[in-house]
Formats: structure tokens, sequence, C-alpha cells
DNA sequence: ATGAAAGCGCTAACAG
DNA sequence: CTGTTAGCGCTTTCAT
């Protein structure tokens, strides 16, 4: 602990150099004599150095670090979102500045503005309100690029990371139509954000194309932590209820599945379901529970591919917007079944 | 876009004061006059000025930034926990950097190694290993105060929030016995760390104050998200069943209950169940299930406390380690009766 | 290919 | 109380 901060300048001196070679040699330049370099690196080592990240990102004006905005960490599927960018930034030498909107315009507002006055080299962000004018103000007067994750923004030149959900729930649908199944009941949260209204919309399309009419089977909860148990129950028992379920997140599943056993009726010879979005809980369940599943890997490394090729270019906000698809796959398991004759 | 970056010199020729002036009013420093004060303040807020974190930060020797390593976020637990240090921390004007060890060492040590590099402010952690020689190494040469989050590592001198297991267990299982309860099962997973340990002492520490001897009722499994469905099965349907569990985390909760259903067992009547960690899932299940909680605002406000407390002065290593235990909380919920008469 | 020197934008030490 | 000045530690011209 007796050691004061080694510098640069300590190890060009040890190495007998100038400043500007060692920071050659760390920066791993093209024009330097292997002589000087072995010098380097040999005075590097014995002098333990570590070279301030801050003093390079001051001069380079470049962070090596992400800001990612997601609303809250708590919610799995951005838990699992953040693990991926985790991994494939930390392979480029990236680091992750994590917030959290927590759905409020303000907590968002001030974040990105963090960010920006950080110096994030870039951001990924899912706000919560896409409607927002001074968010999408604030997003344009940013100085690094921006992409957003399943958010679509007009007015802003972002790029983005859009989940196909019309396709996935098309994909949902058209399966269980084939097993016999008309009244397909969906159960997800009512945020007003592009994937809740991208679901219902491919819901409403896949039933179009079967040409029959979608039915009022909609269940909206207004957390995706809430329970569906009461209202479905309710659907269940009531006139004309649904063969099958497709249902959002891990605990409007959870409390589908209990309604569903309440009535007695057993998965998938009485009823059939279909999880949007797949997890440890879908997989271990008995029966295995079928899902819609994106894969985080691609995402991420979608994200970065999207960063930094923004990054490599001089004028990166220049060019257009791009946009990135997300496919979804459904992953057939032992949760669906023919639909049960009507009496 | 076509203005560049505003310094604060430009704020000060604006002002008509010194860039000292200028730094001093941003820095909300006494000695200033309040016309001075004003005067800069308009021209800050006329050029739209941010300042540079970077170049503060280089300056001043502060980023303002907390390095934050646990295992996953992906785990619900720590999701929660960062969830509420976020929260705590950006009050005080400090972001956190998130990093994963997927209890690997050699991550864990990259990440450790880059928060030194980047100068966090300071650093919670929760190491998979709390033995390595290597961490513990590298641990008493960073220079900013360290956090252990529910980890012991002697050797070190890091601060630790230590979670009181063993009283939490001895409360869930006095309560049990208290129902009557004698052969009670204990499901978790079979980390080395701390939290496992301390669990199964306590366990074994309430069998031992009641004075009986513990029972071989122990399911150790290789993941946190692993399935105790068939050891649980055959455990009760063997010859002397538990009457009652107590499970750690969601999947492992999961898994349990399904065992129980498969028998025909009905909860509370024929079994009870305790939950270690409290979720969503525990509080809107049917039964709701009841669990030992931690409060995880608390848990970060002392986490907070212990850093801030050192950054504030200024040999902030000088002083010993401390240590602040967390304690368990027991919520009684509906998922606990009295114990089934054996026949 | 290497060295010297000029900053990146800010804070802190020192005069006044 | 305010202005001036010297760096924080590094990268990056610009000469050589």
């Amino acid at each position: 602990m007796n050691d004061r901060k080694i510098r640069i300048q300590d190890v060009a001196a040890l190495a007998g150099v100038s400043v500007g070679s060692a920071s050659r040699v760390l920066n791993r330049a093209a024009n330097v004599t292997p002589d000087v370099r072995e010098k380097v690196e040999r005075a590097m080592a014995t002098l333990r150095y570590e070279p301030s990240h801050t003093a390079r990102a001051l001069r380079s004006r470049s962070s090596r670090t992400i800001g990612c905005m997601f609303s809250d960490v708590t919610n799995p599927l951005y838990a699992r979102a953040f693990r991926a960018l985790e991994e494939s930034f930390r392979a480029e030498g990236y680091m992750l500045l994590l917030a959290q909107g927590l759905n409020d315009v303000q907590r968002e507002l001030e974040s990105l503005r963090t960010f920006q006055a950080r110096g994030m080299d870039g951001v990924i962000c899912a706000p919560g309100h896409e409607q927002s004018p001074e968010l999408i103000a604030l997003m344009n007067a940013m100085s690094m690029p921006v992409v957003l994750y399943d958010r679509e923004m007009p007015g802003t030149n972002a790029d983005a990371l859009l989940f196909d959900h019309v396709d996935g729930m098309k994909q949902a649908c058209t399966r269980l139509f084939a097993l016999g199944h008309e009244r397909i009941a969906l159960a997800l949260w009512n945020a007003g954000s592009r994937p809740v209204r991208m679901r219902i919309e491919g819901y409403q399309a896949a039933y179009r194309s079967a040409g029959m009419p979608s039915p009022e089977l909609i269940l909206r909860q207004p957390t995706p932590t809430s329970s569906v148990y009461e209202e479905l129950l309710e659907m269940l028992e009531g006139p004309k209820p649904p063969t099958a379920l497709i249902a959002q997140g891990t605990h409007i599943l959870v409390s589908a599945l209990r309604a569903v056993a309440r009535t007695g009726r057993r998965i998938p010879t009485d009823f059939s379901v279909v999880s949007i979005g797949d997890s440890d809980f879908t997989q271990t369940h008995d029966p295995a529970i079928s899902a819609l599943r994106t894969d985080p890997e691609f995402v991420a490394s979608q994200a970065m591919a999207l960063l930094l090729d923004r990054l490599g270019q001089e004028g990166g906000s220049a060019k257009a917007a791009r946009t990135v698809r997300v496919p979804y796959e459904l992953v057939e398991r032992d949760s669906c079944g023919p639909a049960p004759r009507l009496l």
C-alpha cells in the first residue's frame, strides 16, 4: 500500500522510452519496434502498471461503457436480456451501467441525461413511454448512438431491435387452430407499449387469416405480476369457455394454471397452454409448457453490432435508423393437445 | 447539433467571471457571492451546460460510480437486491456498474480488476468463492472500500452485510415444531457459499435446541433452478416421510409443490411449506406461502451507509472491518398447519 | 518509428 | 470572495 499510483510516465522512464511510445504500446498501435514494445511491456509488468481508465476516457473521448435502461431488472425478461448484453459487451472490453426507469418518465429522462453527461459510448434502452415528446427530444439531443429495445419511437433516428410479436402470436394461434381450438384466451399485462400492442394485433390477425372473428377472450392485467386467477376462473366456468390459453409472463401463467386446475381440467387433455416467453418454469413444469421464445444471445449480439457499427465510423449518427427484427420460435412441449370435443 | 461542446470556460466567459468561480458554483461551494452564483447559473442555463463527468472524475478522483458484482442478475434474489441498490445510490448521485461473475473465479477477478482500473468509488460484491487466495489478495490490493454481500472472507478487511440465516431457519423450524412437525425436509441448492452453510447450520441448531436429532431430510440441488420433484416424491412415498418442507428459491419450491400435490397431499392440511425468500409467487399462490424474508431496501441502505462512511473520511480503509447483520422475518401465511396425525 | 509538447475539461491550491 | 495557474493521466498531433 506504500506504492503511490503508477503513471505511464513511470513506465516510460523505466523502459527508457518516451511517454508517446509507451502509450503506443499500450494501445497496440502499429508503428512500434519489437524492441521498444518488449521493453515497455516488461516495464509495465514489473511496475504492475494499471492504466487510468478515466484519463484515457477523457483524452480519447470514449468511456468504453454502455448505458442500459430498462424499466426494472426484477422483470426476468430484462434480467435475461441484461445478462446476455453484459456477456457480449464484456468480450469487447465494454462495461454496462444499468439504470431502471420504473416506467416513470422523469426517471427515464434523468437516466438518459446521466448517460449523456457521463459520456457513454452507446445506450440501449426500453423506455416505458414511446410517445413522450421530452423523451424523443432528449434522444435526438444525445451525442451517442442509441438502440431501442423493442420500442418504436417515431421522430427519433435511433436504431431499434423489434421483436416480431405479430408473427409469434400467429405461430401460436395457427398451431392451436390446427389442433382444433377455436376459442383461445389471451392473458397479458395491459401496458400501452409495443410488445402488448403487437401481440394483440397478431392474435387478431391470426383469427382473421383463419376466417374467424376474434373472440372476446383477452384478459388485460394491470401489472406483470398480477393474477388472472379470478378472471380466468370466471371465464372457464362461463357459457362459452376457452379451450386454450396464451399467457405472458410467469406470474400470469402460474395464476392461470391454478385456475385451470381448479376447474378440474387437465393439461393438455382438457385444456392447452402456450407461454409467451420461455423460462426454467415452463421447462421444468409438469407437463412442460410450450413457449414462444426469442434468443437473448442473438438479441445481445445484434444490439452490439448496431452500436459498434455506428461507433466504428465518424458520422455515426448520419446514417438512417436501422431496424433488426427478432424472430420468435414456438417451442412445442407437452401442454398442447387436441381441442376437447364440445358436448 | 451544430453547437460544439460547451465547456466550463464558456460558462465563465458568458457570466463574466473566472472558471474558478464557475467551478465553485457548480460544486455548491460555500464561498460564493449570491451575485456571482446567479450570473453563473444563468449562463449555465442559457448555454445548456452539461459538465463533463469524465473530466471531473479525473481531477477530483471520484467517479461517483459503484461497482456491483453478483453471480447472475437472472437470480431474482440479486435482481431484487440490485433494484434497491440502484434506487438508494441514485438518490445520492451515484450510478452502478453491474458485472456478473457467473460463479467463475477468473471472471470474478477480471471484474474486480476492472472496477479497480475504472476507479470505482466503492464496490459491492458477492463472490462465489470465498476461499480463493487470488480473490482475497486482489480485494486487499483494491484502493476503494468494498462491501461483501452475504459473504465472509477472512483475510480481507472488507465490511460485510451478513444475513442471519441461522436465526431465520430457527424461526421457521421453531414455528413448525410448535405446530407439531418433527420431520421437516429442507431443500436448497448445494453451493458451498455462506448462505447455504448457514441455513443448514441453523436447521441443525433448531433441532438441537428442541432436543431432537436432525433427520436425514436435506435435499441438495446442483443449481438454483433445478427440480426436487423426483427426490421429494421419493421421500414422500418412503417409510418415514416429512410432514413439512422448507424450500429455497422459486424453482425448487415450485417443483416441490408439484411433488406434494402428486402424492395427493393438500396444503396446509396434510403438509406444511415455508419458502426461504419471499416473492410474488409465494404471495399470490393459493394457498399463500409462508416465507422467510429480508428487506432489500434495508440491505441497500446499510450497504450505502457502510460505503459512504468510508468515503467520507480520508483513511477510509484504516478502520477495522465492520459487519451488519440482516435479520430475517418469518411472514406467516396459509401454507402451514398442524402436523397431520400419524396412523 | 520515436520524442516533444499540447491539450481533453475540470478542480484545487494559492494569491490577491 | 475571486482570479490565476498548475496539473489529474493519458492520447495525439507534429516534428524529427
